[in-house]
DNA sequence: AACTCGGGGGG
DNA sequence: CCCCCAGAGTT
C-alpha cells in the first residue's frame, strides 16, 4: 500500500474511534469564528488561546462587530496574548471583509491567503474547516508527525523543508474530507506524537513509523536555526501627578509595538543599568536628572521577562511630581480608569503592581528625596 | 535566507 | 534552562 494512503487511513481511524480534543472552535461552522480562532492560535497553545477566543466571540459575535470596534479596544482584549501584530492584522482584515467585501468572507484558498495575517497554514485551515476545500495544513504538529512517521530529516525551518513537508502533507490529505483529516493530524500531534514523551508504546502508527523503527523519535523533527537571545535592560518611571499617570505609546518597530508603556530609559549593558540603580532616588531620563520637583515613592526590585528572542531586565521607580505637570513630548497623562483601558505588555503590568505594592508595604513609603 | 514578533507550559 | 506552541511579515 502507498505509505501516504496507509498513514491517512490509520489517522482517520484513530481520530474517529477514540480521540478528539474538546475545544471551543471545534465543529464551528461560522467562517468568521474559524478565522478568529486560527489567528489566535498562531504560535499559541490551544489552552492558552481558549479564554481569548471566548472573550473575543463574546465581545464581537460577528465580524462586523469586530470591524466596528476601535483598534485600541481590540488591543486591550488581546493584551497578554503576545505577537501583537496579529491583533492589528485581525482588526484590519475584519474591516476589509465587513465593509469592503460587505461581510462575505473570501471562499477560495488563494483569496483567503491574501488576507493580512493569513499565511499558508491559516489559509489551509480556513479553506478546509470553513469551506471543505482540499488543502492540507502544515503546522508544528504536522512537521513533527510527518517527519517521524516518514523519517524525514530535512530541516523544517528551511525553505526546502517547508516545500517538502507541504507536498507530503498534500499527498496524505484526505481530499474527500479535508477538514476531518486536518483536524485529525493536529490532534494526533498534540496528544500522541508529542514533542517530548510521545506515546509511541501504544501508537497506531508504530508498525510503519520510520522514526520508531530506527529509534530516532527524539531526533525528529530537525531544526537548523538556533535563535539568538538579545539581552536588554530598562528602568521604567511610573510618574504620577495628582490623579494622573504618564504613559506613552510604543511606536517603534520593536517588541510591544502599539502597546503603551511608562517613560523609561534603556541601558546598553547590565553594568550601566546596575550603576544607574544607585541613582534611583530621582527621576532621570537620558542620563539627566529631571529638575522638576518630585518625590520617589517606591523602587521595585528587578523583574525579568523572558521572550523568545529577548531577555528583558528592568525595574520601576514610582515618582510623584509635586510641582507642575510636565508636558514632556511623548507623555500622555491618564487617570487610573483610563490606564485600565489601555493595553500594556505583561512586564509593565507587573511593574505597576510591584511599584504600588512596594509603596504600601516596603520601606520606601516615606519621602526619600526632593529636588 | 535571516530576523523579528510574546507569553506560558513542561521537562 | 531550554524547547515548543494550530506562523506570519519584513528586510
Amino acid at each position: 500500500m502507498n505509505p501516504s494512503t496507509r498513514f491517512r487511513q490509520k489517522l482517520i481511524k484513530w481520530h474517529t474511534s477514540e480521540n478528539t480534543r474538546a475545544l471551543p472552535w471545534k465543529e464551528e461552522k461560522d467562517v468568521y469564528r474559524i478565522w478568529l480562532s486560527e489567528i489566535i492560535l498562531q504560535q499559541t497553545r490551544a489552552d492558552q488561546g481558549w479564554k481569548y477566543y471566548e472573550r473575543f466571540t463574546e465581545a464581537y459575535p460577528t465580524i462586523t462587530d469586530l470591524a466596528k470596534a476601535s483598534l485600541e479596544e481590540v488591543y486591550k482584549l488581546w493584551e497578554g496574548l503576545g505577537y501583537y501584530n496579529r491583533c492589528r492584522n485581525l482588526h484590519s482584515t475584519a474591516k476589509y471583509i465587513a465593509f469592503d467585501l460587505k461581510g462575505k468572507f473570501p471562499n477560495t484558498f488563494e483569496s483567503i491567503l491574501e488576507l493580512k495575517g493569513v499565511g499558508p497554514y491559516t489559509a489551509a485551515a480556513i479553506a478546509s474547516f470553513g469551506f471543505g476545500l482540499p488543502h492540507a495544513v502544515v503546522d508544528g504538529n504536522v512537521f513533527r508527525v510527518l517527519s517521524r512517521v516518514f523519517g524525514i530529516e530535512t530541516a523544517v525551518d528551511s525553505t526546502a523543508g517547508k516545500k517538502q513537508f507541504q507536498q507530503l502533507a498534500n499527498e496524505c490529505l484526505d481530499a474527500k474530507s479535508p477538514a476531518a483529516y486536518n483536524q485529525a493530524i493536529m490532534d494526533f500531534g498534540a496528544t500522541v506524537c508529542k514533542p517530548d514523551l510521545p506515546g509511541c508504546k501504544s501508537c497506531c502508527m508504530q508498525s510503519f513509523c520510520v522514526a520508531f523503527k530506527e529509534q530516532r523519535v527524539n531526533e525528529l523533527p530537525v531544526k537548523e536555526k538556533k535563535i539568538k537571545i538579545r539581552k536588554r535592560w530598562f528602568r521604567f518611571y511610573i510618574v504620577m501627578h495628582k490623579d494622573k499617570v504618564a504613559v506613552q505609546k510604543r511606536t517603534a518597530k520593536d517588541v510591544w509595538s502599539n502597546l503603551y508603556e511608562f517613560p523609561n530609559e534603556e541601558f546598553s549593558s547590565e553594568t550601566e543599568w546596575k550603576q544607574a540603580g544607585a541613582l534611583a532616588t530621582g527621576l532621570w531620563l537620558k542620563g539627566e536628572k529631571i529638575k522638576q520637583p518630585h518625590q520617589v515613592l517606591s523602587v521595585t526590585k528587578a523583574i525579568k521577562q523572558q521572550l523568545s528572542h529577548q531577555l528583558i531586565w528592568g525595574n520601576a521607580v514610582l515618582v510623584l511630581l509635586t510641582g507642575k505637570q510636565t508636558s514632556s513630548n511623548k507623555w500622555e497623562w491618564k487617570t487610573a480608569d483610563e490606564v485600565k483601558q489601555l493595553p500594556f505588555p505583561k512586564l509593565l503590568n507587573d511593574f505597576l503592581k510591584a511599584a504600588v505594592l512596594e509603596f504600601f508595604t516596603g520601606k520606601h513609603g516615606t519621602v526619600k528625596q526632593k529636588t
